[in-house]
DNA sequence: CCACTTCTCCCCACTTTTCCCCACATTGGT
DNA sequence: ACCAATGTGGGGAAAAGTGGGGAGAAGTGG
């Protein structure tokens, strides 16, 4: 059992093959264990939740009104977007075509670690996501650290 | 057991081998410890933090909500942008491609001593960065001194 | 109900990258 | 001038990423 909740970080380039299947960064196995789960994240990513994360989630959502016509849409979404992986033994997984449509993924693909989930970009996506948020970066940065920083 | 937060400073000129591996300069491999964090810095270049100084980091932005876009855009940028990294046998560090990228590093770089973290920088870039605010050094004293505060 | 096609999953093999170790060059101090 | 410590380079083992073939399960049509 591990108690402490696993730290995604860093980017890793890599692709999917022919039959749709993808490897798994060596680095975020640990983390997301044997099995675990893929939907649709927001911004045209996937979302690979460690089964622990997942559950959070999931809490999460069964807490909203059913009255909220937001949260109904969102919750569909995230549920019937969902599926459940396993490596392979090399450390690969299958992602459903749908799945791939969504994100737009056809060949190359950037995989990124945020903290408790990992993402899976279709390399073209990420590149003009993350050009677009870089120009904000600093401007965020600085509002962020000098405000709840080293002090306090 | 050290609780007092290490300081550093000073210029060193170091060069990227062809692997990618860096040097880290001898004085700050005790401050940074066996086992630390790269991230993307401001202003192009990259920052070196220790493990208790990347757990800051790290708490304040895992309270950030998902559901802010600007929030997302910045943890996702920042954790992509991280990187552990470890000492080997000889004190040097693996720079993953990415972030050279980002810091515009290919072979001579310039790593500093700024207090709370290391900073790694192309030489170029430091050059150039380096000259201009020398040029104006007086000129930011005033402001922030005499502003009485680093804000406005 | 059976035969065929299709898709999925598992295993093996290859290529590339990463990591670890050893050796050399250079610097600074005694 | 010698020694010690630091910075630099390279070679080899191990791991990670990628691709393809074949057995088995599931879906389709006769």
């Amino acid at each position: 059992m591990e108690a402490a909740p696993p730290v995604f970080i860093g980017t890793y380039d890599h692709s999917v093959d022919d039959k749709g299947r993808l490897a798994i960064p060596a680095k975020f196995r640990e983390g997301l264990g044997q099995r675990f789960y893929a939907t649709k994240g927001l911004d045209r990513c996937l979302f690979l939740f460690p089964e622990s994360e997942w559950q959070k989630q999931q809490a999460q959502l069964a807490s909203l009104p059913l009255t909220m016509r937001d949260a109904r849409a969102y919750s569909r979404l995230f549920f019937a977007g969902a599926c459940e992986c396993e490596l392979d033994k090399q450390g690969r997984i299958n992602i459903p075509s749908y799945l791939r449509e969504y994100a737009g993924i056809s060949k190359d693909v950037v995989v990124i670690g945020v903290m408790s989930r990992v993402e899976v970009w279709g390399r073209e996506v990420w590149l003009e996501y993350s050009t677009k948020a870089e120009e904000s970066y600093e401007e965020i940065a600085e509002k962020l650290i000098s405000g709840g920083g080293a002090r306090e």
